[in-house]
DNA sequence: TAGGTGACGGACC
DNA sequence: CGGTCCGCCACCT
């Protein structure tokens, strides 16, 4: 699911729990971002948590900051920390319209 | 077997 | 805004 969040947009992990029918288990959809070995093929770096920010903590051992730096290099702004416009890049998947996911709200 | 621990989220203050 | 508390659930001591 994941892998399906276009460049340039953002997902949240209770968003991507949901989208796969496992309502309130973002904790897991965290877990599972967490032991993904890098560099990994999947946009992980588009999922962030609810409260729009990157989850900037030392137990990431500096994948918090590599996440930052592959949000910047799609355009999206992330402040030093963590904090970004969730609300401009959210991703809406869109299952009845075959066209791109959307357009980055102005 | 029993606690502790989160790449979370919602309710509150 | 920021900060705390709590429910959550699968791992990890």
């Amino acid at each position: 699911m994941v892998a399906q969040i276009p460049p340039g947009r953002l997902a949240t992990y209770g968003q991507i729990a949901e989208l796969i029918g496992a309502w309130g288990c973002a904790r897991q959809v965290g877990w599972a971002l967490r032991r993904l070995p890098l560099p990994a093929t999947i946009p992980w770096q588009r999922v962030v948590n609810g409260r729009g920010r990157i989850a900037m903590t030392p137990s990431r051992e500096g994948s918090d900051w590599i996440q930052r730096q592959l949000l910047l290099a799609e355009g999206i702004p992330v402040q030093a920390d963590g904090r970004l416009p969730l609300a401009r890049y959210r991703w809406r998947p869109d299952a009845s319209c075959g066209e791109s996911s959307g357009d980055v709200a102005s």
